[in-house]
DNA sequence: GTGAAAGCGCTAACAG
DNA sequence: CTGTTAGCGCTTTCAC
């Protein structure tokens, strides 16, 4: 019967409308005490008859909350919209965002001039509560420039620098390790790896993994079976062709990713070889096409969507409760055994 | 030298520092006219000594208008995580607010509790200047809530009730029809299809487009060869092996993704079946991974970012002269011959 | 060309 | 329990 939804309805049009003033309606709006159980109701049907929708640029100046989470993606991570691990990581972070009543604002940094455009966006004050942010490659400033920011932040992935930075990670190196000592009991013993990218930590993280299981068998680590991937389908399909350059020397292959493996597996296919048989392989991340393969693959399961959810609730534990000290969180991996690494083979066969 | 980022600084302290008014520094920040050239730098050199950054609650709040564009999801689109069309259009699309200078909030809604939680969000004055929503099933009802709103409102794909509301869309029944007639002029005649859901537009256009290109021929349809399908790689080879229930009677199958036809084409292999020789395949999308199969995908190419990055140009166009009359634009698609229709093998064999 | 003053719509002390 | 009163930090007339 009154005007509806939209109709540029202030909290003081609510308030005249059941007869009380502004902080009685603000008071109701918010769910704070000290209000008449009969005038809360009232006020009530006056917002729900009105359709009225109290204006967030007006509360978030006066109470200095947006209710708003950045997530941040730097120029450095170009695998965001080609990794299907992003999706899973997305959709848990966006998860959490509902039920934590905040909105999540997207920031993609495509070049170095959207970095310059964004930065005063993020780091403006009012506008954001606090920040996620992807970690990238060495030599990227700009998580540091955030961290400078005195806005919450959180890192998705371990940081280069050291600092008092709050982040959430996996162990990258101890899921690696076990990844290939999995390989090693399944009889491999010329094990080569795809690495990631060597200027990220991640990249860096998993061949530290890789190293140690072979370090800890008395093995020499050689550099020769050990090629810098991108993490991309391509980029594990190119760097096979490499390793299969020495083979007879390679029974196994540890990838830094399962689209690495994939894509390694393919330039396997392709001189003939057989996997397991030949070349075993083990991988990271068992995406959903992990299993819809000829060869399923064997590979460590990294959480998604919890990872994401996780991260959103250290932010605001951040945001409630201050930056310091700095949080850590490292989640939990597993290794899922498939048809790659041949061990069920085996146990069939033997 | 002066205290740095952050530290709580108003247009106020810049004023005084710079021996102006707030008016004077306003003027500058937003580069408007009506100041001496002389002072104007001298105001630039204060804010980048102090690293003054403007409130963002308090410029949308006298300014009424947010520079921010709401990104919305509905549940009913739940393949948004899993299909890897989207990536590429939220890559377009955050280009393109980077271009402009927007910030993008993104809403995803699973539940309907997440609904109800969302939409005051997404409502609110004060927040966006004007939403993209993705278009759902039929029965969902939230983009015509969403529309009635006022705020300015692009659905990406053609929506289900025919409102005054702008949208974005390719021409997927001229596309699936193409698609088709291109399998047809291989020689093909036993021509099935796997759907897209038949609850959502883009899935019944594209049937319709098969249905036109076998009509024109003076075909009847048989509804035998025509399977529902989901647009994931699981829902393509269950529906494939439906189709091959009536094998010997289907020479080539048109899916309405390429996620699908890599299922189907897997039930394909498992029966024993060639492809293209036994049966041949159109599908749409032209995802990376058309290519790295091994047999690459002939598909429709419809645009990802461009998509995206046209959608949010045509919000602004709204937000900047008024939603009326609606906007359409149809986007156009390109249909990519490779080896899965068998066109390449014959030319090259004849 | 510049400044004063009046809001934008809300929250949050502080009285009562 | 409720209302009054200040702001939150900026934009935007309107004088000068």
């Amino acid at each position: 019967m009154w005007s509806n939804l939209l109709s540029g309805q202030t909290l003081e049009d609510v308030a005249k409308r059941a007869g009380v003033s502004r902080s009685t309606v603000s008071r109701v709006l918010n769910d704070m005490p000290h209000v008449r159980e009969e005038v809360r109701e009232r006020v009530w049907e006056v917002i729900r008859k009105t359709g009225y929708q109290p204006n967030a640029a007006a509360r978030t100046l006066a109470s200095q909350r947006s209710w708003t989470l950045g997530l941040v993606i730097p120029r450095s991570v170009s695998s965001f919209f080609t990794d299907p691990f992003f999706p899973r990581l997305t959709q848990g972070i966006a998860q959490a965002c509902n039920e934590f009543n905040y909105t999540l604002s997207f920031f993609l940094v495509g070049t170095k001039k959207d970095e310059e455009m964004i930065f005063p966006r993020v780091s403006r004050q009012g506008m954001l509560d606090g920040i996620l942010v992807q970690a990238g490659q060495t030599g990227d400033l700009l998580i540091d420039r955030l961290v400078e920011t005195n806005v919450p932040v959180v890192i998705i992935g371990r940081p280069h620098s050291p600092s008092e930075a709050s982040y959430i990670d996996i162990d990258n190196i101890s899921a690696s390790c076990q990844a290939v000592e999995h390989l090693i009991s399944c009889g491999r013993s010329q094990i080569g790896t795809i690495s990631g990218p060597l200027n990220s930590t991640v990249g860096l993280d998993r061949l530290a993994g890789y190293e140690k299981a072979l370090s800890a068998q008395g093995w020499v680590i050689d550099e020769g079976l050990i090629v810098e991937g991108d993490f991309t389908e391509v980029g594990g399909y190119t760097a096979m062709q490499q390793l299969l350059k020495r083979k007879g020397k390679l029974d196994a292959v540890f990838a830094a990713s399962d689209l690495m493996a994939i894509g390694a597996m393919r330039a396997v296919r392709e001189v003939g070889l057989e996997v397991p048989d030949d070349i075993a392989f083990v991988s990271f991340d068992d995406l959903p096409i992990a299993t819809l393969l000829e060869h399923r693959l064997t590979t460590v399961r990294q959480p998604g969507a919890e990872f994401g959810y996780r991260a959103v609730e250290t932010l605001i534990d951040l945001i409630e409760h201050g930056t310091k000290p700095a949080r850590r969180v490292i989640m939990g991996t597993e290794l899922i055994v498939r048809d790659t690494c041949g061990a069920l083979q085996k146990s069939t066969a033997g």
